[in-house]
Parts: structure tokens; C-alpha cells; sequence
RNA sequence: CGGGGAGUAGCGCAGCCCGGUAGCGCAUCUGCUUUGGGAGCAGAGGGCCGCAGGUUCGAAUCCUGUCUCCCCGACCA
């Protein structure tokens, strides 16, 4: 368990990459830019995947699954969905290999087997299921549809990080069909909301509302609303898009209803999404230099029992007086890990469970049982005390909801602390070189500029903050006039 | 695709410049002592030195080719 300790300090990304590593979150695999998710990142994931599947079925939508490969002549109907798609898009082109006539045991591709019509491995699921429901929609009596699929996807990067961009992740994506333009920019803007407060409360990462820019827009889409949270480093990251799709993909692939007066109509539509890059934002959010720490509304442990014991009868003696607890927090819906493990001592175990990021740690040994307490450490401050061991169920239900409500107000506080409102050229400067947090300026509008910032500076706007209020002023780098300020980040 | 780094034991690395048949730490296994913040001692096992050629009596080391991974940039959820 021994592993070199970077701190944030020094390197933040090697810090991540090894905190990933060593937490036992994920693993780079054979395949190049393609990770493993590990059982313990994969328990944080399934949690993160629990709470928004329970999100999106109370909100009336249904799971379904579509195809992972997409024929080339459906990905290229809405153009600029394909557009810009295309450059990051593997694409199957056989399906068959044979064994090599020239070097034994080894295999090629057989080039007999090459496909009539390529296909694309879906980067995004649109097209094809765009096709699909011009088949289930013919009358507003079979709108609208509230679809949404869990699945991986393929965007080629050139360059991955684990978690944050990898050439396969996974993540959720709703497609919806609506009869009215209203009711889609309502779904669009009630999905946001549900990213939004998952993120808020469950993830305890406070995030911007906003509206992307023509320039950030989704590749197909009319509107592409955000949330867009703040790293230890300052950076942004976009953890969530919900997109108004318009009549685009509705017109690319012909899909009309017949409305009650008779009319026919293009359909409107939604698409939603979140990642695996949300692991990358728990962990960036809240962690230290001894390790992960995780909200306790998404951790696959909420407390481990560690018993300090020298002889088989205390640990006996340990188990006795903490199973019942282990058992009464179970019944609260806690998931508490005894780590009776003989082949490691308790220091080896605190500094492992602080790695993995687990809120509550209680330390029990002869002392504690002679004494009637417990050792209680909470991963978020790093702090311990001794207390009573009878009722110890109730604090611990406390402490949790404690640690959860802090880890916010923290990430809460350092966004805050980093976020400059700006008026000058050199202020924004400072604000995103210097300060490394985000600038909110005023913003002329033109794409033109936004491109320049980003050349100059590297920030790119994240959104137009939903709370935008009027107000008069010049843009930072243009001089020319503006009506609001908009977020600027240096961004993942 | 440009720039950098690296492929040697499960992991992290040294050895390479100056060729002589592989070593350190952690992990693993055995035994004893330990156990309230990453245990100690003694012993043991484990390697087609990324792959393919070449030079040489001899290659981890020199030469050529090749593949892969990581980091930084451009692209992007």
C-alpha cells in the first residue's frame, strides 16, 4: 500500500492521477486512452447512477437501450451533429478476422468481410434513436416520449485523463419528443434542474445554471444548458448538459405528428447527459492530500469499525459490543464495514480507509471497552474524540449529515473565494493567470471575441449564468457594450 | 498531430554512457515477536529486461526498425 505521495499543492494532476490510482477508483487498461473502473469506483458510480435513475423515473421518464454502432448513413442526416462528431468518431469498417497466412498464430483482418456500410460507434446516441421514434410517433396522442438510456460511448480523444475524458465512458443520456417548443424548453430546463440539485445535495459540488454559447453549443442543438462546477485548482468542469434540440433532429430524420386540428408537425426535442466524468468532479471537489473524501450520500462505506486488539479473545470481545451497532446502523440504511482483517494493523487500516475516502471511521480497543467510549474520526476535518459508546448511532447519523452539509459549504466558500467579478482587461488577466479562478465579466456577445479571450488567455466562457441580471457595461476585451456578465474559466 | 518522458519481478525504480548473463524498495510466502496512526527480525519465492531484426565469442546495455503507455499542447463531456 505503499505509494508516493504527491500533494495538491505541488501537482495537481499527478495528485489526481495517483489519488485515482491508489484509492483503487480506476486503472489505465491495455486499451489506449480506455480505463478500468475498479469495484470500489464502480460502488461510487452505481450510487451516482441509483439517485439519478431514481430522479429520472419520478420525473416520468423510462430506461430503454438502443444500439452501440450507428450505420454512416443515419449519423451524417443531421448535419452538423455529424459535423462535429465526425473527428472523434471509430468506426467499424469488417466483421470478421482469419488467421495470418504469413505469421502463424497471429490474425488479420479479412478483407472479404469489409461491410457494405460502415458503422460508427456511437460518440452519442441521436441518430439513432432519432430513427427509431419516427416509427413510434404519429399522432400528439404518442407524445410525448421520456426516454433515457444508460450506456458507453466512443469519442476518439487525442488526449484522456481517468475519469475526465476517456475515449470510452459511460454515462446516461435522455432523449425526449415533445408536440411544442414550450414544453421541450420545459423538459430541457427541469432536467438541468435535476443535475443541478444532484450535484448540489448528493455531490455536495455547488454548480452555475447557465446557457452555453453558440461557440460551446451542443453539435445539433438549438440551446445547451450547463452546470458548470469550480476544481481545487480553480479549473471548471462541466458536469452536466441538458440540450434544447429543436425541430433539428425531427426534420433531419422526418419525424412528424399529426396535431389535434389535423396539421402535421415536426416533433420537438430534448437530450440529456452526465458522465463518469462526475467521479472526476467528487474527487477534484473534495479531496486531500491523505486521499479521497466522499460526500456521504454517495459512499459505498459510510463507517468502518477498526478494531485495535492484541489477542483472538478481544478481538471477540469487539465484535460482540460492535456487530449490534454494525447491525442497528444497517437497519438506518448506513453501510458500516468491520474491518476485523488480522493481516493488517489498525495504523496500515486508518491511513487505507482515509485513502478510500470513507466519512466515518470508529476505532475500538481494550481501552474503549473498559471505558464505555469509541474513538470517532471524521474523514472531511481529520478530526477524532472520545465518546460514550452507548447511543454512539444517533451521533454518527448527525456526523454524517454534518460532514455532507460542510463538504458543500467548503466547495461553496472556495468557489466563492475564487471568483472575481472583473472589469478590466488586466483584472481578468490576473483573475484566471494569477488568481487561477473564474472571471465574471461583461462579454460583447461575439463569438469573434469570445475565440480571442481564449487564444489570449485560455479561458473560455462557461455559461451565461441562468441568475444573469442586467447590467450595463463593456466588454473586457472589446470595449464594446454589454447588458450582463458572463463566467469565464480556464476548463477540463 | 506537435513537444517531452517511459517500457527491466505484482507495483515503484536502479543498472544502459564505459557489453561479461540482473539488482533495490514495497508487495507476496514461512517463522517468531508485534497490534491505539502505514510494525520488527530472520529466511524464501518470483524476471523470454515491450517486440522484431542486426553487430559481437557474448546484448537489458551498442545499432536499426517497430509497438505501446504516460505527461504537456491543439480538440473535446
Amino acid at each position: 500500500m505503499a505509494f508516493e505521495k504527491v500533494k495538491r499543492s505541488e501537482n495537481y494532476s499527478e495528485w489526481y492521477n495517483n489519488l485515482v490510482k491508489n484509492a483503487d477508483l480506476a486503472e489505465h487498461s491495455a486499451v489506449k486512452g480506455c480505463m478500468v473502473i475498479k469495484p470500489y469506483g464502480y460502488a461510487i458510480w452505481e450510487n451516482i447512477q441509483r439517485q439519478l435513475d431514481r430522479r429520472f423515473k419520478e420525473t416520468g421518464h423510462s430506461n430503454a437501450y438502443f444500439p452501440l454502432f450507428v450505420p454512416k448513413s443515419l449519423f451524417e442526416k443531421e448535419e452538423k451533429n455529424a459535423e462535429g462528431f465526425a473527428k472523434e468518431c471509430a468506426v467499424v469498417t469488417h466483421y470478421r478476422l482469419k488467421a495470418d497466412p504469413d505469421r502463424p498464430g497471429r490474425l488479420i483482418t479479412d478483407p472479404d468481410s469489409k461491410l457494405e456500410e460502415e458503422l460508427v460507434v456511437r460518440p452519442t446516441s441521436e441518430a439513432i434513436i432519432w430513427n427509431t421514434y419516427r416509427n413510434w410517433i404519429r399522432s400528439y396522442r404518442d407524445l410525448p416520449i421520456l426516454i433515457n438510456q444508460w450506456a458507453n460511448v466512443v469519442r476518439w480523444e487525442m488526449r484522456t485523463r481517468l475519469f475526465l475524458r476517456t475515449a470510452e465512458f459511460l454515462w446516461q443520456e435522455g432523449h425526449t419528443a415533445h408536440a411544442t417548443k414550450e414544453e421541450a424548453l420545459d423538459e430541457t430546463r427541469k432536467m438541468l434542474d435535476v443535475y443541478a440539485q444532484f450535484a448540489e445535495e448528493w455531490m455536495a459540488v455547488p454548480v452555475i445554471r447557465g446557457v452555453k454559447t453558440e461557440n460551446e453549443r451542443f453539435a445539433g442543438a438549438d440551446e445547451t444548458f450547463c452546470i458548470e462546477g469550480m476544481m481545487q485548482d480553480g479549473k471548471a468542469l462541466q458536469m452536466g448538459t441538458s440540450h434544447f434540440l429543436g425541430q433539428n433532429f425531427a426534420k433531419a430524420f422526418d419525424v412528424r405528428y399529426q396535431t389535434r386540428e389535423g396539421g402535421l408537425e415536426h416533433v420537438w426535442a430534448t437530450s440529456w447527459g452526465v458522465s463518469t466524468r462526475l467521479m472526476g468532479a467528487l474527487i477534484m471537489a473534495h479531496s486531500d492530500d491523505e486521499g479521497l473524501v466522499l460526500p456521504p450520500k454517495l459512499a459505498p462505506i459510510h463507517v468502518v469499525i477498526v478494531p485495535v486488539y492484541k489477542s483472538e479473545e478481544e478481538l471477540n470481545l469487539i465484535a460482540d459490543a460492535v456487530l449490534p451497532l454494525k447491525k442497528t446502523l444497517e437497519a438506518a440504511g448506513l453501510s458500516v464495514k468491520f474491518d476485523d482483517r488480522d493481516t493488517q494493523k489498525p495504523g496500515f487500516k486508518f491511513a487505507e480507509w482515509e485513502l478510500k475516502g470513507v466519512p466515518v471511521r470508529l476505532a475500538i480497543g481494550p481501552r474503549d471497552l473498559a471505558n464505555g467510549t469509541v474513538e470517532v474520526a471524521r474523514r472531511d476535518l481529520k478530526t477524532k474524540e472520545n465518546l460514550p459508546f452507548a447511543g454512539i448511532e444517533t451521533h454518527i447519523q448527525q456526523l454524517l449529515n454534518d460532514i455532507q452539509k460542510n463538504l458543500y459549504q467548503r466547495a461553496l466558500d472556495f468557489r466563492s473565494a475564487k471568483t472575481y467579478t472583473v472589469n478590466t482587461w488586466e483584472d481578468f488577466v490576473s483573475a484566471i493567470d494569477v488568481k487561477e479562478g473564474f472571471a465574471v465579466a461583461h462579454w460583447d456577445g461575439s463569438g469573434e471575441t469570445e475565440e480571442k479571450i481564449k487564444e489570449l488567455t485560455k479561458a473560455t466562457i462557461r455559461c451565461i449564468p441562468l441568475d444573469q441580471h442586467e447590467e450595463n457595461g463593456t466588454c473586457i476585451l472589446s470595449g464594446k457594450p454589454s447588458k450582463g456578465r458572463v463566467v469565464f474559466a480556464r476548463a477540463y
